[in-house]
DNA sequence: ACTCAGTCGTCAT
DNA sequence: ACGACTGAGT
């Protein structure tokens, strides 16, 4: 579920766009929204516990769309249920037992068309199913990884630590985990929609200028998300007021049961923070260590003992093997795969469901030796080693000999197996897992006998695969299988519409400026816009002022460097989205790497990339003007991931710098305005004092933002926000008729309606073209 | 204004 | 089921 209602709120930054645009890198996905949805295409023949494999298929093609157009897809898998949501998952389980029963009466009852809705619900991806698509992704040398826990945790770590260079996903939660770069409403014809954290700042709906990940994140969790119930009648955009007044969620509370109205129970504020250490501090695979990390590491003072539900630790050798997909993440029992998953499949998998598993294929252990031959961990893989398309997506290529490549895998616990203790450990049902997050030893889990799993787990579903001897069956919630939805697709003219939405939204938006301007104003907001001006100054040159109006109205103190900055970078790298990025990014979000980038960029460009300093220095001063230190902390300092993309920029650009022809420089055009308005100074009311201090912010960023712990994630920068409503609202019409030089050369037609176009406008523009 | 509950269209076969 | 959208309710 997410947070719902947050999709909406950010439509105002929206951005439509197209997988093809992001040719060169790796985007991480979720494994199981695949599944599902090619599940729903075998609804029936999964309830009827057929062997069907068409959701691999799907999976699959969708896998091969993404190299079609040079996108890397990393696949991420949910692992076992957290603590928290056990219950939920219980209660969904029971639901999905009772469609299915349903629907196969329906079936029976010679309803076909009813019994297929009522078998939709009671689809229930397992990790059997994800396994046999893993063994699919091996072949086709896509990377994958199961997460130990929640796949968006994984995804939003991934990202951070630059194994992927954004999320593919519908789910809003990535954005409170943290992430930096979510592509949403992908269709078949990978047209979708990127929500970009820098554009945070552009959003009309509410001003969230200035707020970082810890304000967001307890907007939403207020607001009700997948670890707290929200309260009582407040949604998204109360659930932002009273942050934005109140700032602390101690504060909020305290307020709520003040003033009667909401009635708040005693727990909810121990509930909040366990949900907000959730969204923290969950636990993560890092391919790269190989071994459980978390998602952001904790401070000191903080002891991962005392959050048990953050999930429990798993020891490093089974996590590997989760990891690889060998292990089922929630029994922990060894997942067997019959033999090969090609095509074939459905004969075999008919026959076997009851055979013994071993005469399938080959014991374990043999596969284990095969692999930890040749593979690599994906970790330590470059990430354009998958760029290479796999060329067979007939995937089938070799079934004879089917053996699978697993990754580099341990093997200890093959021979290591012992009997397993089965008993003691299997018996979780959906409520007994909580129990089981003790860890086990490897030893244990791995158990010798094999049992075929018909279907336990999610017995609805199903083609049946032997797995060592698993007692129980727990069922796993149905992860979202939201992946791809049709919205944008039509194709160009549906899409147009959206873009035309969009920048409608934009250019009338005027009276919502006002709004948002009110909105500002109240709070106290201003005073950190006082202190925030002067950095936003210095940070945004990147528009080239282009309006002459404009420049008189706004003063740009670097006008025209806006666009330098990206031939600093690399121009034609830049193209897509990732220069962008790397503009804006700046921030913490890498870790080594990134400091010594940063302050190179600054010297090379200057005030161009001041953009970047900039940004560190609003956060540091953000950071401490708001201080509830504690969390903030926490954030700035893991989060390294964007450095990624910087990085991987460069080369790419190197590599091929040809294929995005020329995006410039490319902003968003949310994010060239929002630049812009950041920089200006604003003379109205209050900021008078903005000017003069904007040049003194400049100058400190620099070393600040090293030593500080900024909070990465949110990189918007503080601002003055009302010339930053201007400036979007009003502007957009006209801003983005202004950026055009820019945005005409890299979109893709200039001359064309383009040119009045608003930005959003071009890129519909391009989609047409592409696809016709 | 905002939240929330209900409807609709999607998805695939 | 899922989100998007609508309309009712405060």
């Amino acid at each position: 579920m997410g947070i719902s209602g947050l999709l909406p709120l950010l439509k105002s930054i929206h951005r439509p766009t197209e997988l093809k645009k992001y040719a060169g890198e790796t985007f991480g996905i979720d494994g199981y929204g695949w599944l599902h949805r090619g599940a729903v295409a075998c609804a029936i023949e999964l309830a009827q516990g057929k062997p069907t494999r068409k959701y691999v298929d799907f999976a699959m093609h969708r896998v091969r769309m993404f190299k079609y157009f040079g996108v890397t897809p990393y696949l991420v898998f949910d692992g076992d249920f957290l603590p928290s949501k056990a219950k939920t998952e219980a209660s969904r389980a029971k639901r999905r037992e009772e469609s299915k029963r349903l629907g196969l009466e329906l079936l029976r009852a010679g309803k076909p068309s009813q019994a297929y809705s009522e078998l939709q619900k009671a689809i229930d991806v397992t990790p059997e199913m994800a396994r046999h698509l893993i063994e699919e992704l091996k072949k086709a040398d896509v990377p994958y990884v199961v997460a130990p826990y929640e796949a968006d945790a994984q995804l939003v770590y991934l990202e951070r630590q630059g194994f992927i260079n954004g999320i593919v996903s519908e789910d809003s939660d990535l954005l409170v985990f943290g992430a930096k770069r979510l592509l949403t409403k992908m269709d078949q014809h990978g047209q979708c929609v990127e929500i970009n954290r820098r554009d945070f700042c552009a959003v009309r709906e509410i001003s969230l200028t200035g707020w970082t990940d810890n304000e967001f994140r307890h907007m939403a969790i207020f607001s009700g998300c997948d670890y707290l119930e929200g309260v009582n009648n407040i949604g998204l955009k109360t659930a932002y007021r009273l942050i934005r007044k109140h700032k602390t969620p101690e504060r909020v509370v305290r307020m709520l049961r003040f003033d009667g109205k909401h009635q708040v129970p005693e727990t909810y504020l121990d509930e909040f923070r366990q949900a907000e250490l959730t969204f923290l501090h969950q636990r993560v695979f890092c391919p790269k260590q190989r071994d459980i990390v978390l998602l952001t590491e904790p401070e000191p003072s903080v002891n991962v003992d005392d959050m048990p539900f953050i999930g429990a630790p798993v020891e490093t050798e089974l996590a590997r093997a989760i990891a690889a997909g060998d292990v089922n993440p929630i029994t922990r029992e060894r997942i067997l795969v019959p033999r090969s998953p090609g095509k074939r499949r459905i004969s075999q998998a008919l026959a076997p469901a009851t055979g013994p598993p071993r005469s399938l294929g080959k014991p374990i252990s043999e596969y284990f030796k095969d692999r930890s031959a040749r593979r690599i961990p994906l970790g330590e893989m470059d990430a354009n080693c998958f760029a290479v398309d796999s060329d067979q997506n007939g995937s089938a290529t070799s079934e004879d000999a089917p053996r699978p490549i697993v990754f580099p895998l341990p093997r200890p616990y093959v021979e290591g197996a012992e009997e397993a203790s089965a008993s003691p450990a299997r018996p979780y049902t959906s409520n007994a897992r909580v129990l089981r997050r003790k860890t086990e030893p490897v030893s244990k889990l791995l158990g010798l006998d094999f049992v075929e799993s018909p279907g336990h787990r999610r017995r609805t579903a199903g083609p049946v695969i032997q797995v060592y001897q698993d007692p129980t069956s727990s069922s796993r919630p149905p992860k979202k299988a939201r992946l791809c939805e049709e919205s944008a697709v039509e194709g160009v003219t549906s899409a147009t519409p959206e873009k035309s939405k969009f920048f409608s939204s934009g250019k009338q938006k005027r009276p919502a400026k006002k709004k948002a301007d009110q909105l500002l104003m109240s709070d106290d907001s201003i005073e950190d816009v006082f202190r925030s001006l002067p950095d936003l100054a210095s940070c945004r040159p990147e528009k080239p002022s282009k309006r002459t109006d404009e420049i008189t109205i706004f003063q740009d103190l670097s006008p025209e460097k806006p666009r330098r900055r990206s031939v600093v970078v690399n121009p034609a790298t830049e193209s897509r989205s990732d220069r962008d990025e790397d503009v804006v990014e700046v921030p913490a979000s890498s870790p080594s790497t990134n400091q010594h980038g940063l302050n190179e960029q600054r010297t090379s460009s200057d005030r161009s990339p001041t953009s970047v300093t900039p940004l560190g220095e609003l956060l540091k001063t953000f950071s401490y003007e708001t201080a509830r230190p504690r969390t903030r902390i926490v954030h700035g300092l893991p989060t390294p991931a964007s450095s990624v993309a910087q990085q991987t920029a460069t080369p790419k650009s190197v590599v091929k710098p040809a294929n995005n022809t020329a995006q410039p420089a490319m902003l968003t055009p949310l994010q060239r305005i929002g630049a812009r308005a950041l920089r200006r100074p604003k003379p109205k009311s209050t900021t008078t004092s903005s000017m003069p201090t904007m040049a003194l912010t400049r100058n400190k960023p620099q070393r600040t933002f090293e030593s500080l712990p900024v909070n990465p994630a949110f990189v918007p920068l503080p601002r003055v926000d009302i010339d930053e409503v201007e400036a979007l609202n009003r502007p957009l019409g006209s801003e983005d008729q202004l950026v055009p030089e820019s945005d005409g050369e890299n979109e893709v037609l200039p001359g064309d309606g383009g040119a009045a176009v608003y930005s959003g406008g071009r890129r519909l523009d391009l989609a047409q073209v592409l696809y016709s």
